[in-house]
Formats: structure tokens, sequence, C-alpha cells
DNA sequence: GTCAATATGATACGCCCGTCTCAAAAATTT
DNA sequence: AAATTTTTGAGACGGGCGTATCATATTGAC
């Protein structure tokens, strides 16, 4: 009813973007607490419990669960954080492969660095993915993981007139495929590598798919294989 | 003590290979209801845990935690099964790309036809990997989640001599990152493609990684940019 | 300073999971 | 057929998670 101190932010929306909301009031200070202490804990390469990041953060367990009434809440919360300068990021060239190279640049020191992050959300679209399909939905908040789609065609616009909408779509679509933490699991945690090798490894295949679908145009066109490299 | 009647495959090893080692006796019936009640469960879209999958091959809960500790070992003895004929590809080109795209119609279709059972392993994996960041493990059962590695190094093998090594190691890599459940996360659930839809893609894109690996290699023996097709 | 509104903490409950124990049932041996 | 071994089922226990309740402490308005 009193509708004179907003506090419509309370537990219910997300605020997004940077976290500089700043919303005063005991409320906004506590989920702060709570928001930094789980980010501090995930990085350090857990993937705390809602009990856990309450003990952590010296509160009682039923504070914590009315700020974030689940783990999946909770890790929605860091990944939203983590997303950040990935969400913001602007082309800087006006060539495609540069460009997908760049936001490749942006994107996986971040995704590395909230790798237990992602790695968690992943487990947690997984998990809803299984109860979907048991049927067993209570209407739960639906995690997002789309960001990809829109960040890969904004990265890939300047093929958008060279290339047949068909074929621009599925560009998108497979660099999507190596963009993800999925690409640190298989290569990290199956094959290996370091973060170095990586990184090479997806810049590689992200560049070698974008002058592939540039190829096959101009395959389409002409056969002018001399602007294979680069266009 | 008794040896004579070789018990040894009670509870303990997985029984890999095809699950017709029929090995009469209550254990290997029980044992074998379980496993089929658990792959119809999770081919339906579930991923049942120990209890539903022992109330519904109408067990005991107990007996059913006698032959699977733990869902993990569910779920890892349902994949072994799911696995079945990936694992025994055998090329039938001597084309790498032809090889690749084979094996890629062979495993996706029984990756989707498997794909809770795939998605639970992927989970339970990244369980794993969370716990041993914590520290908290209990000299589990390990995933295994390697065999794209020995398959595709498989399937691209006739480039072994064209390629150098570094180049042949990091095609495989790449190629592993749009071989598993994860590319039907991110094109059925993410992007909404249908089954046509992320099979076209995905032979899409690891044909193109396949060409540009070897036009690369090419590029360097002398721009012969007429062999780029197929070699 | 007083008072109402609000945030917090302690506690308890139900649920599911994984483990254990022990008696009953089934199978195998002799 | 009898005896022994093995397998099974029923129940109990502890632990963790998510929820609800209620008294207490804190905040902000007057």
């Amino acid at each position: 009813m009193d509708v004179s101190r907003q506090r419509s932010t309370a537990s219910g929306d997300t605020e997004r973007g940077s976290a500089q909301a700043a919303e005063r009031g005991p409320r906004a200070r506590t989920k702060r607490l709570m928001l930094e202490t789980a980010t501090r804990l995930m990085q350090a390469g857990v993937t705390p419990s809602v009990s856990e990041v309450a003990e952590a953060a010296e509160v009682s367990r039923a504070t914590a669960y009315r700020y974030f009434p689940s783990q999946a809440a909770l890790v929605q919360a860091v990944v939203d954080e983590g997303l950040g300068p990935i969400l913001t990021w602007q082309p800087t060239s006006a060539d495609a492969e540069r460009r997908v190279a760049d936001l490749f640049d942006t994107a996986m020191p971040r995704i590395e660095a909230f790798e237990a992050t992602f790695k968690a959300a992943l487990k947690l679209s997984l998990d809803q993915w299984a109860r979907r399909q048991a049927g067993t939905l209570g209407g739960e908040p639906a995690f997002t993981r789309g960001h990809r789609v829109d960040l890969l065609q904004q990265a890939i616009a300047p093929l958008k007139g060279h290339l047949p909408p068909r074929d621009f779509k599925r560009l998108a679509q497979a660099l999507s495929l190596i963009f993800g933490v999925e690409v640190l699991i298989v290569l990290k945690d199956i094959w290996g590598l370091d973060s170095r090798g990586t990184r090479s490894v997806a810049q590689w295949a992200a560049g070698a798919l974008v002058r592939a679908a540039v190829a096959e145009s101009v395959d389409e066109g002409g056969d002018d294989c001399s602007r294979l490299a680069v266009e």
C-alpha cells in the first residue's frame, strides 16, 4: 500500500545493469552484501548454496532466502554481474572477422574469470530443461542464456549485405557454438588446454568460420579466391 | 572367498560394451531390469533419481541403491549404452571431410535420441567440477566425457600427413566444440532450431573447419586455391 | 522521544537423498 | 529335502534444502 518509498526493487526485480543503482536502505544494503559475497565465493571457484552465502555474509539463513529464494536466483544475479562488460561490447572495426575476434577477446577472459558462475548457470539451465521435460515446472525464473545470439549477429553485421540471410543466420549459429562456457568445458576440462590455448583455438575456429562463410558466397558469385582472406 | 561363481561383475564394474554379457543370476537380472527402466525413463525425457527408477522398476529403494549408489552411476551406465553405436563407428571413406560428415551423421541422431541422458551426464560432470573446485570430492566415479577426442582424430586421420601436428590437433579441438550435446543445447534450446536445422548447421560448421584447415596448409604451400574444396 | 512500519534472526516443519540395520524371501549347494 | 548362502524389502537415521512462523531489533516518520 505505502508507495511513498519505492521498495518495488526489494526482492522482485533483478536490478540489471551496473550494480551502482545504489538504492539505499537496509534491503538494498543486505542484498548488495549478499551479491558481493556470492560473487566473491564463486570467483573462488565454488558454487555456494543460499545457506553458504548466508553464513559467509554473516546473515541468517532466513534473511538470505528472502532475497534469493533459490540457488538459481543467486546464480542468475551473479551471472548478470559477470555479463556486464560483455553485454556492453561495441564493435570497433568494420571488418567482420576483426569484430568477431574482438568480441571473443572481450568475452572469453570474462567468461573465464566467472567460470564457476557460468558453469553453475549452465548446470541450472540443464536442471530447468529436465524439469520442463518431466512436467515438473513451477513457473520458475526461466534462465536467459540467449545473449550470444544478439552479440554475434552484431559482430558479423557487416556481412549482412554480402551474405544470403540464410547463410548469415547459419554463420551466427555456428559461431555461437564456439562462444560460451561450453568452450571452456571442452577445451580446458576435456583436452586439458590452458587459457591461452583455449582462446587460441576458439579464435582460430571463429575466424575460419567467418572466412568460410564469406568464401562460399564469393564462390557462388565468381570464384574470386583472392578475397578469401579478410574481405 | 568362493570364486567358483564369478560374481565379480556384481555391483562393482560397469559391464561395458554390449549389454549382452547376459551373466545370469538374480543380480544380473535386477541390474538389467533397472538399466532398462532407467533408459526408458531417460529417453522419455526425464532424469530420474535412483528412487524414481526403483519405483518404476518395482524394486525397493534399498535394492536400487545397491546396484547404483548414486544418480551419477545410473546416468553413467545409461550413457555407456547410448554411446554404443557411436564408439564403434568406423570410417568408410578416405576423404577427411566425408569422414567427419559421416561421423556426425552417426553420432548426432544418437545423441538426440539420448538427449536427456547426455544432458544429465553433462550436468553431473559440471557438478563434479564444482565439487573438485570446492575440495569436496569423495574419490568419486570420475566421469569420462573424452570420447570425442579419439573419434574426431580418427575421422580426420587422413589429414595427419598433410597438416602440421599443431594444426591437426587444433582442428580436432575445434571440431570437438561442435560435436557433443552442447550443440543441441545451443542450437535447439537457445536458437530454437529443430533436429534437421541443428544437424545442418553442425555439418556445415564441421565441413567449414576441415576445409579451412586444409586451405591454410595449402596456402602456406603455394596459394593453390582451386584445391580448397575437398582435397 | 515515541510510535508504527519494516527488516532480521531463531526455530521448527516437511521433503528428498544417501546410508544403515535387520528380518524375510529366494536361490544355490549338498 | 534340508541347510547355507545370497538377495531383497521395510524401516529408521542424519543431513541438507526450501518454507513458514513468530518474537526481536532496527529503521524511519511524526
